[in-house]
DNA sequence: CGCCACGTTGACAGTCCTCAACATGGGTGG
DNA sequence: CCACCCATGTTGAGGACTGTCAACGTGGCG
């Protein structure tokens, strides 16, 4: 139950960089639309202004209108039940988009809530569709996005279906590592953006549970803990744990 | 692990019922098309013999050409693993399409397993990606699809995060049950198409949890249980189970 | 300085997994 | 036609895991 002031995001045309100019641009929107076609992408990007930490993008049931490519920083997803209880629903970084599982509805899905100050690129949807329509390989890549995002649904269900608390925590590391790793930040130590409150909502733990993960894999040798403050010094131990098949064979 | 005997389907022009007679249209892909485009839907879909139980409709790896609609039967989906498990990612009724999470892919990223003897339309996906951008509501509608994909499997995320074996048992009846209202069956009464293993390993459950769960509900009145065949008692129960607020408010 | 949010640690209880035995039912082969 | 086997489902006992409750430590902020 974060306090959430919820300030309606004002998007303006800012004058900060344009997608050729993006470090993003290989892994973001623009990696499949050819070189001649960008300008047309980034004429409707619509830069705005950070979204300070805390802070909404969009919140579940207002009008849904834009999809956002995160530039900078962190977002949780979270929906809220109908018995008021919130879910997590996904973590995303930069070079992610984020309200493409909205595009079904005429309203968002889910909210989406700051947690670091972040900054994104909105996309109109209808303008988006439209330039769907012109370029082919734009459209064909926003399937690719979502059937993605199945795939990625799909694999937290079997991560908690295989059940361990640890292994579903060592899950975690590995997809932050691997998104760590395709922003070129450092590749075995980071800051969580989230609480351990986060964790153990968005794998179905108690977030006790996560706090123990973390001092046994510390224990082990396997991390180093301070807070928030990972570093991972056996990451061989942490994909062991989820496929155990790989050690064997 | 079924001893499945894999037999690619042959799939041939059927003389079967066109989508314009076909029982399912309301709820099928037809569904969002404007009746002068339909005979165009209709002439790509490809009508082919039944799949025996048993049998695969395609399998993890091979590769991705088409998307199936569902005519009668059950299927479920799998995904093997890197160690060698499967994970049921899957089960759909008729009406529903299956494939689609493969459409980013190359290859199919899951195996379809006919659980009893299925009928389905093929469509090929480079026919309906074209028909697609001739048909902007159809553009639109495999994007719902898609999105109502990701919903479904937050879903089920969410009822296998909420814990109790139990709450995940009755959320599983619910949704069948739903399915077959749609499919204008039996709404009280009928036969599950899937062994308790198959269920445990869906909700992340111990085949004899879910026996159990089964037992418990019948010694409280709330269904008859012989095998796999169901009679719902008491609906009202599994709701309030899953949703209990819904009895507060 | 005190308050509050967040994280850690411990004790205990409940749920669910594992192992095992047993029941049932369909299919096969004699 | 029957015996047998195998797949499937049920039931029981024991133990591991993890949720709950509670106390405590720490750091940021007014």
């Amino acid at each position: 139950m974060e306090a959430t002031l919820y300030q309606p995001l004002k998007i303006g045309v800012g004058r900060e960089t344009h997608c050729i100019d993006c470090a993003l641009k290989l892994i973001c929107l623009p990696s499949f639309v050819k070189a001649k076609e960008l300008s047309q992408l980034d004429a409707i990007m619509i830069r705005g202004r950070p979204i300070q930490r805390g802070n909404l993008l969009f919140h579940q049931g207002q009008p849904f209108d834009q999809v956002f490519a995160i530039r900078s920083g962190f977002i949780k997803t979270t929906e809220t039940l109908s018995n008021g209880e919130e879910q997590i629903t996904g973590f995303y970084s930069p070079g992610e988009i984020i309200g493409i599982d909205s595009i079904g509805n005429s309203t968002y899905a889910n909210t989406a809530f700051a947690l670091e100050k972040t900054t994104v690129c909105a996309i109109d949807h209808s303008e988006l569709k439209f330039l769907g329509q012109l370029i082919p390989s734009l459209n064909d890549h926003l399937f690719n996005l979502m059937s993605g995002e199945i795939r990625k649904n799909q694999r937290i269900l079997r991560a908690i279906s295989q059940h361990s608390a640890e292994k579903r925590v060592a899950m975690l590391l590995l997809t932050l590592l691997e998104r760590y790793k395709i922003c070129h930040l450092s590749e075995d130590k980071f800051r969580l953006p989230m609480s351990r409150c986060d964790i153990g909502n968005y794998l179905g733990l108690a977030l006790e549970t996560v706090s123990r993960a973390f001092t046994h894999f510390q224990k082990l040798g396997v991390l180093e803990v301070n807070n928030k403050e990972i570093i991972v010094l056996n990451r061989a131990y942490l994909s062991d744990l989820i496929e155990p098949s790989k050690r064997v064979l």
